[in-house]
DNA sequence: TTTTATAGCGAACATCTTGTTCTGTAATCA
DNA sequence: TGATTACAGAACAAGATGTTCGCTATAAAA
């Protein structure tokens, strides 16, 4: 990728994420984000097609740090680098914590749904294998249950309560559900 | 409220649910709702400011039916009207459920997240005097897990599981979760 | 029923946003 | 150095927004 491709694409982003602690998502327009990123309207639509698309990129960069490394591992007994289950949760979550001032913007407003869906899609992943079987409930039911609760807990946790630690977080999560 | 009123905006309501069935909520002009609803502009803008004010009116509109009776009250041991607290739970999905037709658009898309913020503020109050302190869990840390659990299991319910009843819903969500 | 008030219609409008196209310039990579 | 490609800037049509006007039809009050 060219650097002035890398350097247009990271104003966007950062602009947009700034743009997002002031104004609601569809309050902004593209308008808005070319000049706080001064860039061309030409360039923005050449990265872009169009201002959802902006916020799936962004979204897409995100995740790809927070669900990096072996943390995908469906494995349930597999404690080769990330130890438990527990311990990958914990793990995705201080990842997010690093995220954090790109994501409260988001997360704030109505883009937040994007970025929870596709929160959820990576969760669902990693929560399937984990679950045993309860008797009489579907075990649709739970998998959503566990990954929307964790996905919700998350939401909370940074915006407004980040003074809790991730090992907190992960504690307070697995007393309150039944996985 | 003057009958032509009432009839107007019934019409609007009605035209928006069925769009939302068909485009998404972002995609959607208020020319595409006066089309469909055979208003003319003036008339729309008459009875609602903006899009997001006529998505709003919506979700009071369905909140009132769906929260209306006794169901707020907020005493622990009130058995008088609608029994124990999953008895008021279940007289919730049960309301959801007649509002199905309208609430299913709604949920699937952007607007969603309007949605089901109005919903938990509702459950907050519900929720609030019914939760046991856990010893190390923080209060508010389990208020936000129980009510996001539960808007997330009837969220759910509504869009791709219908077939059990509310009976059954209740159960599952408490059977996961420690309330 | 007649009167009075008001909701709705339709057209026109200025304004803003969108997404595209063009030409010229400057940075990058080989 | 030379070929390539990203970017800037301006201009553009198409479409959406929100408001104004005069006129009609309907509802509520007498």
């Amino acid at each position: 990728m060219d650097r002035r491709q890398r350097k247009t694409r990271a104003a966007i982003f950062s602009a947009f994420t700034r743009l997002l602690e002031k104004k609601s998502y569809s309050s902004l327009t593209v308008q808005d984000i070319i000049d706080e990123a001064d860039v061309g309207r030409t360039t923005f639509y050449a990265h872009f097609e169009t201002k959802d698309e902006l916020l799936k990129a962004i979204c897409s960069d995100i995740f790809e740090h927070v669900f990096s490394d072996g943390i995908m591992s469906e494995d349930k007994h597999d404690f080769s680098e990330h130890g438990s289950f527990r311990d990958r949760l914990t793990h995705i979550l201080y990842h997010l914590q690093e995220k954090q001032q790109s994501i409260r913007g988001i997360l704030s407003g109505e883009c937040g749904e994007v970025f929870m869906r596709y929160f959820k899609e990576y969760l669902y992943k990693i929560f399937d294998g984990q679950l045993d079987d309860k008797n009489n409930i579907p075990r649709e039911y739970l998998l959503n249950h566990a990954v929307g609760s964790f996905a919700e807990t998350v939401r909370w946790w940074l915006k407004g309560h980040s003074d809790y630690t991730p090992e907190q977080i992960s504690e307070f999560y697995f007393q309150s559900v039944i996985v």
